[in-house]
DNA sequence: AAGTCCTTTGTGATAATTAACAAAAGGGCT
DNA sequence: AGCCCTTTTGTTAATTATCACAAAGGACTT
């Protein structure tokens, strides 16, 4: 460091204790400012300013940042940014956590992080000068944070962080996932797989104490760890043993669900579930096909209504993609066109039998019964499908193409 | 026009003929020009001049434009950018067809257009300037064209033209298709479709005469208009009767290919053909199917190889989407993962077999014909990969996944 | 070399599917 | 009403598919 700038540093020298710091640094910023130890945990807040938000107000109140705000900050990828960079960070006002606009910078000893500073800009935006400032203060922060031996409080502390940091794939190598769950006291899960429970509404409080409870005295599964987020409830879930993983996990989910209906009346809960893997940098993956699950139950309710296991989605996962090359493509089937004008002149049924006998696996005896038909009367209409629609019911490819091909109308039906 | 512009058009007055007009307009312009009527025939070239590129010299020598440089300035929308706009458009090199830079501009008389000005950018490139002489002169060039009545000379004459301008959707209203139908002496084809042969050779003069020959006789299908299009042969087809489409339309596309292949021995020859329709601002989309089918068949050369209707394809025209989609979600299927591991530690054939049978409709005879292996071998195998890979082989969504996840691993190592 | 595990093939009984035919029912038309 | 065409249903015989069980062959281990 020069010599000028060192003049220029209102930081410099002792403070005796972190208030004194923080309010220095309130001072020169003209902001309101927070500081925490690496696990949030609220260490000193300046206090000549009432400006400020309600994420603020419940941090200071809590001595702790409120899990669901750090949940949000790993999620849109702030936390992880600050664990890169060494610079301050703008982070744009997030309403749905109180979160206004403000300012973030790490404090770290050999690269490791230590703490943060946080800089409301209630009334005030942080110039570039403010910016070095607040470089300035954080290197004296580190200081009085290693002097008052919060070194000590590490990372490990917070399940729900590290969960996080998990789910999106913000822990590099495997040993360091293992020393984290060893210090946690968790066996670690392999191999694991990720629920994700969705709920209508949002989750409350007395709700979340129940879902805690659910979880943890699961008898089909570990679950060693999880997470509420807006209304999805996220867990990290290992099969006890090998055999029965699929028939335990229905029955963890199944259970789940009718426990949450019976207490909470009209919530609905749906269910999603990502591929178990043995590698922990997966975790990220399982979670994201928990989420598409979730999203393709939304969308085709009735045909997944059974399914929550990514596995199972088959070609429900290509469907969206594909309504939207055919709608492109001004795409239209010409045996179903046929089909639907055979139908519409003679009021038969053509279309709806061979959809119902392709959900049947081309089988005549179900589909007639589904149908409440004669089984002669399937097979004629048949017949006549093949003939009128210039079908060849023995040829997967023609028989795939109707069934998706259905499919995807019915898409295309439901979304306009 | 106000009088200081008049007085910079160097083009006032009268030139008494037109070989008079393109020189002065080569002398202002400084590069070589033509002039040509609406159907393109040369008209008049500025001669002081030896600088020029085959294209021209072509021109100049068969005293009108060739087809195929006609065809590709359809193609790339040239031509029809000058049927839009009054003013000179800049056309980029096209070595394929031993074009360079030019500018053209259309000449036109009461919104139609009577001829096109071309003016070669050899070692010159036209300014702003320029342009403003170019419009200029096109509207001089006018007078003189409307003078020797080249009016008469519509654009009627070429059957080419005619159907690049269908075939790329340049032709606007029905009642025009069926008045230029009928100035062609040809009954309006209806119900039609597009035809594309794809020779794996440049067509040569020889071939293209063969092939008008073949095209001309043959007894399953009108064949109005037709057109030769680098290694393409785009036909214009229409059955003699409802009855036997598809049964006369393979049978033409055979024996041309028998034809072509008994006279030019190592040349290859694909077809494919777009759906059928009766409007005729469809042709484009018919054509656009032709090609996909052509793209698909050079993709999927073993599975298409019976294919050549695009009502075919099934889900083949899905797979290159969903193989990207695949990639980028780096999706597996669990179920033949499972099994490839079972295959490889007990030298079995699961996978395959799994294949076949899907292939085969799940027909379990037709399968273990295919696979020589007893039926009872067979439904041995079966049992196992329902077990070993977890399938239910009666749940239509998990067979058309294997199906399709099967043929896109396929395409992934093909592509690799 | 014997034993084990997995796979393949053969046999035959049983169940299920398919095909052929006849009868009846319904809808539209004159 | 009577006719024609299409659709539905019932009956039966012929054909296929399915299943259980036994035997045999191969690969690998001990």
């Amino acid at each position: 460091m020069s010599e000028k700038q060192e003049d220029r540093n209102p930081f410099k020298g002792s403070f005796g204790n972190l208030e004194n710091l923080v309010d220095k640094i309130s001072d020169v910023l003209r902001c309101p400012v927070t500081i925490e130890d690496a696990n949030h945990n609220l260490l000193a807040y300046s206090s000549h300013d009432e400006r400020t938000d309600s994420a603020r107000i419940a941090t200071i109140i809590g001595r702790k940042v409120p899990e669901r705000v750090v949940n949000k900050l790993w999620k849109n990828g702030v936390i992880p940014k600050l664990a890169q960079s060494e610079d301050p960070i703008r982070v744009s006002e997030i309403t749905e956590v109180g979160l206004s606009n403000r300012i973030a910078i790490s404090i770290r000893a050999k690269n490791e992080i230590i703490g943060y500073i946080w800089v409301l800009e209630i009334d005030k935006t942080l110039s570039e000068r403010d910016f070095d400032m607040l470089k300035k203060a954080a290197e004296t922060a580190k200081s009085q944070l290693l002097q008052l031996q919060v070194r000590k409080v590490k990372k490990e502390e917070g399940h729900q962080e590290f969960f996080w940091q998990l789910l999106t794939g913000h822990l590099s190598t495997q040993s360091e996932v293992h020393e984290r769950f060893q210090r946690l006291n968790i066996k670690p899960p392999t191999p694991f797989y990720i629920i994700v429970f969705e709920f209508s509404h949002e989750i409350s409080l007395t709700a979340e104490r129940h879902i805690a409870d659910l979880i943890s005295v699961s008898p089909q599964l570990q679950t060693p760890l999880h997470v509420i987020d807006e209304n999805n409830v996220i867990i990290l879930c290992s099969p006890f043993s090998d055999k029965y993983v699929k028939f335990s996990t229905s029955e963890f989910i199944n259970n789940f669900i009718v426990q949450i209906k019976k207490r909470f009346r009209n919530t609905e809960v749906i269910a999603g579930c990502g591929k178990m893997y043995s590698a922990f940098e997966k975790i990220e993956a399982s979670y994201q096909e928990a989420l598409t699950v979730l999203r393709l139950k939304n969308q085709f309710s009735e045909d997944l209504n059974e399914t929550y296991h990514f596995d199972q989605l088959g070609i429900y996962r290509y469907l969206e993609l594909l309504s939207e090359k055919n709608l492109e493509d001004k795409y239209f089937n010409s045996s179903l066109l046929k089909l639907r004008e055979y139908d519409s002149e003679h009021n038969t049924h053509l279309v709806e039998t061979l959809n119902v006998f392709l959900q049947y696996d081309s089988n005549v005896n179900d589909a007639a019964k589904q149908l409440h038909v004669h089984t002669n009367t399937l097979n004629y209409r048949l017949k006549r499908i093949s003939e009128v629609g210039d079908i060849d019911l023995k040829c997967p490819n023609e028989k795939i193409s109707l069934f998706l091909d259905m499919k995807l109308e019915k898409l295309q039906k439901n979304i306009l």
